[in-house]
DNA sequence: CTAGGATCCTGTCAGC
DNA sequence: TGCTGACAGGATCCTA
């Protein structure tokens, strides 16, 4: 589920309330879930967070003593940073982002001196991961990314669609060692932002089209992080209902009988690699 | 090498 | 009110 935009704001996020003296050390590593942790989590303890990374839908908790946490939160996770003053939470948007904690979904509670990180996953998909600062690039995800859309450029895209022509289109720009960042709603959206029919072989997509989906995907994307991607403050919406972030920019994602903004149109639903995906088969012929 | 399908896990929702 | 099956914003592993 957090795609790119919601871990930049989860990142973002934390980088305010969470970092070096305004968390304070770590006091203690609570793993309610074995499987979620990797490692050895008694090599962050004593230790404050120097810095905050992100590659691609991974976050990268780096801490003074040379030791980092790799957290991907894959479908369902959600990091919930609470004190006395604050409470931040991002990822997955449901309930527990304004839930009591910890709770049945709570995967590892890391208590700061001044306050607590929650991991919550539901399908325990996502993990955090204890290594040294130096071996993060070794990592078996973060070795194998490719760059995001903002580094790479038409030609470089074309020329890996054309790696991968017999696969459709969507299929491959899913592809994380292919072009980093974008998951099934980008994906739907930067289609529909180049019109280009998700089905397509990528062998079909032209060099003109390997551009237009690098700008669709920096739109949409940055369109995403300017609405906070799925954080609190979206999820609770200002008359105190519960709202979904994805009415703020989506223009095909989970609009299936809806018109299309484009052209009128009603935006259908089928499905792509397993994936559900979502297009508007007017402005998306195939 | 590529392409496609199964798999990890819990929860929700539609249909009977 | 159950029950069943499909599906969920991800990535990896296995097979052909």
């Amino acid at each position: 589920m957090p795609e790119l935009p919601e871990v930049e704001t989860i990142r973002r996020g934390l980088q305010k309330c969470v970092v070096k003296e305004k968390g304070g050390k770590v006091i203690r590593v609570e793993i309610l879930e074995k499987k979620s942790f990797i490692g050895e989590s008694s090599m962050i303890v004593g230790a404050s967070i120097r810095t905050l990374r992100r590659r691609g839908k991974a976050l990268i908790f780096d801490f003074t003593n040379g030791t980092s946490i790799i957290c991907h939160l894959r479908m369902t996770g959600q990091l919930i940073w609470t004190s006395s003053e604050e409470r931040f939470a991002g990822g997955h948007p449901n309930d527990n982002f304004i839930a009591e904690l910890p709770n049945k979904q709570t995967r590892i509670v890391i208590g700061f001196e001044r306050g607590t990180l929650f991991f919550n996953d539901q399908r325990k998909f996502g993990f955090m991961r204890a290594l040294k600062t130096e071996d993060v690039e070794n990592d078996s995800f973060i070795r194998r990314l490719a760059k995001e859309p903002w580094e790479m450029s038409g030609e470089e895209l074309f020329a890996k669609l054309q790696r991968h022509k017999g696969a459709p289109v969507k299929s491959v720009i899913l592809d994380q060692s292919i072009i980093a960042g974008l998951g099934n709603i980008y994906a739907d959206e930067t289609l529909f932002y180049a019109k280009i029919n998700p089905k397509r072989k990528a062998g079909n997509v032209s060099r003109d089209e390997a551009d237009a989906l690098i700008e669709g995907a920096r739109v949409v994307m940055d369109r995403s992080l300017e609405a906070g991607g799925s954080t609190i403050r979206n999820y609770v919406k200002s008359d105190g209902t519960k709202g979904d972030y994805l009415e703020l920019f989506a223009k095909v994602f989970n609009r299936q009988g809806k018109k299309c903004e484009r052209c009128g149109a009603i935006i259908l639903k089928t499905r792509v690699g397993g994936r559900g995906t979502h297009f508007c088969p007017v402005c998306q012929k195939q």
